[in-house]
DNA sequence: GTCTATACTAGGATAGAC
DNA sequence: GTCTATCCTAGTATAGAC
């Protein structure tokens, strides 16, 4: 058992997790994130063994949370729901935790070099689940006939945006942070647009 | 008067922006883009300074088909028309130039550090010109109430991810390469959902 | 205009003192 | 468990022959 190291490990994780969201794998030196939370070079190396290893440990601590976001598609039987709270969780996902999305899309953006095979089969999981409560809600006439890869490329694009891009997102709304506000209109916008957009009518009140 | 200076920059830029695309500026190494086009490395600083100056060539040989794709908001009078013109084109975008796209993406990620002012400049006004036209045609009640730079955002976002994350596209579509169809649904799929979901009815025949 | 050889520097990683 | 000093490879850039 040990405290201090765990406590240690996550102060590195999180400083590597903005150095490398900021300049990614090859742009970031150890020495950056060293020194980002005042501490020797060595120490990096102590409790990671290499660069590598750091980097990789950043992108499998933003797994659970994007694995968790598609359970929307599970837990309800109704698409007005379950993409309501897909579209919420998503853009929570990128006010919380934007440099962790940011160091995933890089890895796509590349090719996914780094990124463990295990990873990418959970990824296909969940995506087919989805896929298929769509196109089940499709056959019963809950919604019209969008082609559901592409409707989910959709939403995961629009989403992540307010993460990854968010560099032109502040310069086009004029601002230093994306505020609350901002977050709950671009939410509500994209809730809007899409359910009417597949022709997704809510069920009556409960 | 050089054709042959000429058309070595336009090889060795084509190889600049795939290597860029795949690896990012700070991975990409001047040997790598030599080799890819059999050159040996000293002639690469022969015909650009810098492997920055270089780098910048690509970002910029990007600018005139991003700028171009907002002309269907000047041309057209109604929103049907613009923004089905307005996605096809940054579909077809995705399609021809993935690469300028992707090293265009990683740079707005990591907070644009080496993007040109003047070329942020021109971003800006065309994104305000195609804000206040969505506006506009808002205000005739030719469409629905939807925040424009929210839906730019939306447009921008599920247009370029074709591109920028093509990986992922791949991946999820079984496939080695985005074949012809996939794009014409991709942007068929797109036109449907964003036009019925901004409650934008086309004008009868002309 | 092309290429070889090389100078120079940055950055990942480790040894070993404390 | 922490830090200093150092090693070593890799990668940018240039000098100068052809």
């Amino acid at each position: 058992m040990s405290r201090i190291r765990d406590k240690k490990r996550a102060i590195i994780l999180s400083a590597a997790c903005e150095t490398f969201a900021n300049n990614g794998y090859a742009g970031t030196k150890i020495i950056d994130i060293a020194n980002k939370i005042e501490t020797p070079k060595a120490n990096i190396y102590y409790y990671f063994d290499n660069k590598k290893t750091l980097y990789r440990s950043v992108l499998e601590s933003f797994i659970t949370p994007l694995l968790n976001a598609t359970a929307p598609f599970d837990r309800y039987h109704h698409p007005a729901a379950a993409l309501t709270d897909f579209i919420k969780l998503k853009i929570e996902i990128s006010k919380n935790h934007p440099n962790a999305s940011k160091v995933f899309a890089n890895e796509i953006l590349h090719g996914a070099p780094h990124l463990p095979q295990d990873i990418i089969e959970k990824l296909c999981q969940q995506t087919t689940g989805a896929c298929n409560k769509l196109q089940q809600w499709i056959d019963k006439g809950l919604m019209d006939d969008v082609a559901p890869m592409h409707l989910l490329f959709m939403l995961w694009a629009a989403t992540q945006t307010y993460a990854d891009f968010n560099w032109q997102i502040k310069l086009h709304l004029k601002t230093d942070a994306i505020c609350e506000q901002q977050f709950a209109l671009a939410s509500d916008t994209l809730i809007k647009v899409i359910l009417k957009g597949c022709g997704i009518t809510p069920p009556m009140a409960q």
